[in-house]
DNA sequence: CTCTGATTGTTTTATATTTAACACATTTAA
DNA sequence: TTAAATGTGTTAAATATAAAACAATCAGAG
């Protein structure tokens, strides 16, 4: 397939253009042209061929795009439709949360294993799945060949376990600890940073109020 | 102060500065060069000048960065010196985790409520407050001057919720709901897309994967 | 004090991303 | 059957972002 870079930009752009087809699908709408999809999703139409264009053209002159065919194509490129095996790492109120809220087994996840180190949460059962001990981890992800490693501990840690993961052949992590991993340049890391998330909202409300002082 | 727009790139880079400055001021140094501070955080020096001198000069020339000071200066631009009064709409796994997780207290947001639809939720007590039912909202928000709302709601509600939201007064969301939220201009809309994020993932472990195969 | 090396702030250049423009294939309606 | 309308794919222009280069200024040594 196609080999050239396609940039970090554009892939953040695909789950959103995947929910609203996922929509349109719902509602049962067979076709959409660039410029009706810019309309409701607010960009550019421009942006919507160029976006889809790096990964072939996917629609027809004169006629736009089929709603299903695209929908299936985006999530092809995302990789959703391949299964993915993947564990918890660290069961507090974040870990558990995922746990439960993520539907992960929808989006093909197999969810196979939640740690922690706290041993009063031992004996828990989370979505039909007991908590075990951090001491499991490294035959437990060797046998069960996990790609994807959730790491929702405390950043004091995750460093370690991060590494310790990679020796056992996790490919992937999805960073919730409030760290930056130092991992091998063949493995994904996909940081979420509650807190810097936060800040930003801070700034901008900052911004805002400044914006109408002027006015 | 200054009324040129910084781009967002350089806003989501901030909270990072701040991490490692913090962590810098620990370990007690008290100054530090724009080289050195590339070195640790994996950014050209260059890049960090640039991001710095967006909000007037930091640093002393020939000298580098005082540590504390610098820290001090990016909380400010973040707005996380001032205090912000923050309600959870939605009480489910997400809302109760990101309750218990955030320790929202120590980057100065006063946690003044939690919501939800769900009435067997309603005696439920969460981080010292009781979940209060979906009728007392529009109530609560005017009496207790609440600028920003945590959005932890399916999405088939949170389009409306914010909009009731946006009447009362609140002047931003964080919004963990899988929907665009369609709001006035003047309010701040920070969305933490969760799927979005794995989905992202996903695709970086599929590129990889095809880029050790092609070699 | 004065000089030198260090290191910032700022300008310039390079790269990446977004938007606009348009040629041409396809549909649709007369 | 044909011509106008539609709407993609693609190339070009504009804008935004990042890196490199350099000039200004300060700390610190002697």
């Amino acid at each position: 397939m196609d080999d050239k870079n396609i940039s970090q930009a554009v892939i953040s752009r695909l789950p959103r253009y995947l929910r609203y087809l996922g929509e349109l699908k719902d509602s049962n709408v067979e076709r959409i042209s660039s410029q009706e999809l810019s309309q409701l999703m607010n960009v550019t139409a421009s942006q919507i061929r160029q976006d889809f264009n790096n990964f072939g053209g996917f629609g027809q002159q004169g006629y736009g795009y089929k709603v299903n065919f695209l929908y299936d194509e985006i999530a092809k490129i995302l990789g959703i439709n391949k299964t993915h095996h993947l564990i918890i790492v660290g069961a507090g109120n974040l870990g558990q949360a995922l746990a439960n809220y993520m539907n992960f087994e929808r989006r093909g996840f197999h969810f196979t294993g939640i740690f922690d180190c706290n041993e009063t949460l031992y004996g828990r059962k989370i979505r039909d799945m007991y908590v075990q001990p951090m001491e499991n981890l490294e035959t437990f992800v060797k046998d069960n060949d996990i790609d994807i490693a959730v790491l929702t501990i405390p950043k004091t840690g995750a460093v370690k376990v991060a590494d310790k993961l990679v020796k056992c052949g996790v490919k992937a992590f999805w960073n919730f600890a409030h760290v930056d991993l130092n991992v091998p340049s063949d493995i994904v890391v996909e940081n979420v940073h509650l807190s810097d998330s936060l800040m930003k909202l801070t700034y901008n409300i900052t911004r805002k109020e400044q914006e109408t002082d002027n006015q």
